[in-house]
DNA sequence: GGTGAAAGACATCCCAC
DNA sequence: GTGGGATGTCTTTCACC
């Protein structure tokens, strides 16, 4: 299933990691390609799942949520039940915007966005009036030094 | 310059977070606007910045980059010199996808995306080789329960 | 804000190699 | 796998209500 993907795929998913908005005309001629074969690798690449999707970058804080947290929970339920529940919370919450289980003495780490620390506070309220953590503590993003979508190539 | 945003903005900013592939023909229908209104919203925003670009989402497990480790990283450098350094290295590195500067007892957090753990550790040699650090830790993301580029609105 | 129309650019598909 | 060419769709810009 999975796409073996040679030096002129990654060139053109490079490409399209920066800008998709660009034309397949302006792709192939980066790469060195026909404008149809490198039409072929895209759509080839979408349908083998390593292209998962096209989105627009929104500016937070032209819309109103230009502080971003990080959670760091600890928790002493690891039962499937409350795992399930944490995670439909987390699903359901659009301040989250990533969510992690992660190794180490660290047992979730979450990224929040939201407008200022009063907004968090409620958030914070909201997410713990749903679930039972033992330890919950944030960190706020002073200034964001990289934050891309770009996976290394 | 900040474009002051009504719900209808908000309604073609969020379809457009989610697929910047759709036609203006579809995000006008679903926004109850016509074809030419939709797209004058949209380039306004682009213009003004609000959608700072478009791009495409890579699987990183498809592409040879399924691990990710978040770095808690303590400093008693603050100097210019020092952070102006730092922040260059990070922008070097491809691993590195996101790199912040926090508020708290934590100075920095790193978001990095590598092969497995022999790759972290060389991703760790060179980034120790090039920045002083006092108090460096790891923990490796086990399970991506949420991980979204959407910006809550 | 809306309509319609027209230009060109673009994606898409079929063909031959 | 590659490239060429035909086709239809979409974006983009116009003038006008």
């Amino acid at each position: 299933m999975t796409h073996i993907l040679d030096e002129t795929d990654r060139a053109i998913l490079r490409s399209l990691q920066i800008d998709a908005a660009q034309s397949v005309d302006d792709i192939s001629a980066k790469v060195h390609l026909s404008r149809n074969a490198c039409w072929r690798r895209i759509k080839a690449m979408e349908q083998s799942g390593v292209i998962t999707g096209r989105v627009a970058l929104v500016d937070p804080a032209k819309v109103g949520a230009p502080l971003t947290a990080m959670v760091l929970i600890r928790t002493n339920a690891h039962d499937a039940k409350w795992m399930a529940e944490f995670q439909t919370t987390l699903r359901s919450l659009p301040e989250v915007v990533g969510a992690y289980r992660m190794t180490g003495d660290l047992d979730y780490v979450l990224r929040v966005r939201v407008a200022d620390v009063p907004a968090y506070d409620n958030f914070y309220k909201r997410l713990t009036s749903r679930i039972s953590v033992s330890d919950i503590s944030a960190s706020f993003v002073m200034e964001e030094i990289k934050d891309t979508t770009a996976v290394p190539l």
